[in-house]
DNA sequence: CCATAAAATTGACCAAAATCAATACTTTTT
DNA sequence: AAAAAGTATTGATTTTGGTCAATTTTATGG
C-alpha cells in the first residue's frame, strides 16, 4: 500500500523505515470511479491527493458552462484545490476522475503535523511545489511565445502518457483551444 | 541593509536575532542600473535574487527576437531562472532591471547551506515557492478561462503599481498579446 | 452484438487578434 | 531647447481561431 507514493518520496528524500511508518499513519487511501468527484467547486478542499493509479483532472468552469483544465493528475502526481486548501476558501476548481483512480489522501491537520514533526515532509512538499511551479512556468512560457503547432508538438513529447489516455478534447481544454482546432492542428502536423 | 527582505522573512516565519545574524552572511547586495542584465539568456543562473527596490523583468525571447515576458519582479518579490539555477542548465530567460534597482542576491551554494543550516529557510524557501505556483496558476486560468477585457481589469485590480510603473508594451508582453491589441482592450474598457 | 452515447473530423462562416503602416505623444539625452 | 529614442494610438488588412452544423468514427453499457 502507498508503494508509489513511499517509492516517489524516497527518490526525494530518503526515508528510514521509522520515519516511513510515522508518515503511513497520516495518510487515507481512497477509491474512486471514473466520472466521481474528489472535489467540486463551492466546497473547501479538505485534502491533498497523491495518485497512485488513474488520472484525474482539475478544472473550472466559466459563466457559459464551458470546463477549462487547468491540471491533469497521473500516477505520482499530486493534485489538489492548493489555494482552497491552505486558505479554507471555496474551491474553484473540480476535481474529477477520468479512469478508476486510486489515491492517497493528505488531510489539512495531517499536513500540518507532519510538517511540524518530520523536517523531510517539508523537504518533499517543497520539492513537490518547486516542480509544479517550473511546469507552470513552461506552461505559460509555451502559450505566451510558441505557434500553436509547437505547442501541440511539445505536448505529446512531454506527455505521451496523457494524449493516449485523455480524450483530445480535454487535451483542448487544456491547452485553451476549441476541440475543432485542436483537430485541425493535428491534421496541419501530420500532413507534413 | 536588507530591510525589505527580512521584514518579509518575519512575516514568514519569525526569526530571531542570532537567526537574521547568520542568515546576513550569505546574502549580498547588489545594484542594477535601468536596463541592466541580472541574468542573459544562455548564461548559468548562479542567483536568486529578491528585490529591496526598483522593478525588473523576466523575459524569453522568440526566433523572431520578439520578447515574451513570464514575470515581473517588483520590492518584495523573488526573481530567478529557477530552473537554470536549481539545475545549471543554460538560463532560457533574461533578467533585466526595468528601473533602477537594489537587489539581495542569495547564491547556489548560500541557498543549499541555509536549507542545511537554517530549518526556517527551508520554510521560507517553501512558503515563497508556493506563493508563486499559486501565482502562476491563477495566471493560467485567468488565459485560459476570462475574456481578454476581464483579465486586463483584473491585471490592474492586482498589480495596480505595476500598471503605474511599466510600460504598457511590457504589459502586453506578459499577457500575450500585441500592444496594438492592449491598446484597444483599454479604450474598449475606458468607453464603458 | 447492437444501440446509444461520446468523441473527432470537416466545412462554411464569423469574430478576434496580429500585422503593417502612419502618426501623435512622451521621455530622455545632449 | 532641440533631437532622438521610446511609447501609445489609430486605421486598414490579413490571419487565426471560434462557432455552428452536419457527418463520421469510436467507445461503452445493456
Amino acid at each position: 500500500m502507498y508503494e508509489l507514493f513511499f517509492r516517489n518520496f524516497n527518490n526525494k528524500v530518503k526515508l528510514s523505515a521509522e520515519e516511513e511508518s510515522q508518515i503511513k499513519n497520516y495518510l487515507t487511501p481512497k477509491k474512486l470511479r471514473k466520472k466521481q468527484y474528489l472535489l467540486q467547486e463551492g466546497d473547501i478542499c479538505k485534502t491533498i491527493a497523491f495518485v497512485e493509479k488513474g488520472i484525474l483532472k482539475a478544472y473550472s468552469t466559466d459563466e457559459q458552462g464551458n470546463e477549462h483544465i487547468i491540471q491533469f493528475g497521473l500516477e505520482g502526481w499530486i493534485i489538489s484545490d492548493l489555494y482552497s486548501f491552505l486558505t479554507n476558501e471555496p474551491a474553484v476548481y473540480n476535481i474529477e476522475a477520468i479512469e478508476d483512480s486510486e489515491l492517497v489522501l493528505i488531510s489539512k491537520s495531517a499536513h500540518e503535523e507532519l510538517l511540524l514533526k518530520v523536517p523531510k515532509y517539508e523537504t518533499f512538499t517543497r520539492l513537490n511545489i518547486t516542480n509544479a511551479y517550473l511546469t507552470m512556468q513552461k506552461r505559460i512560457t509555451s502559450i505566451i511565445s510558441s505557434p500553436l503547432e509547437e505547442r501541440y508538438a511539445k505536448f505529446i513529447e512531454i506527455y505521451p502518457d496523457i494524449v493516449q489516455r485523455v480524450p483530445q478534447h480535454m487535451i483542448a481544454s487544456y491547452m485553451g483551444l476549441s476541440p475543432e482546432t485542436l483537430s485541425r492542428v493535428r491534421r496541419r502536423i501530420s500532413t507534413k
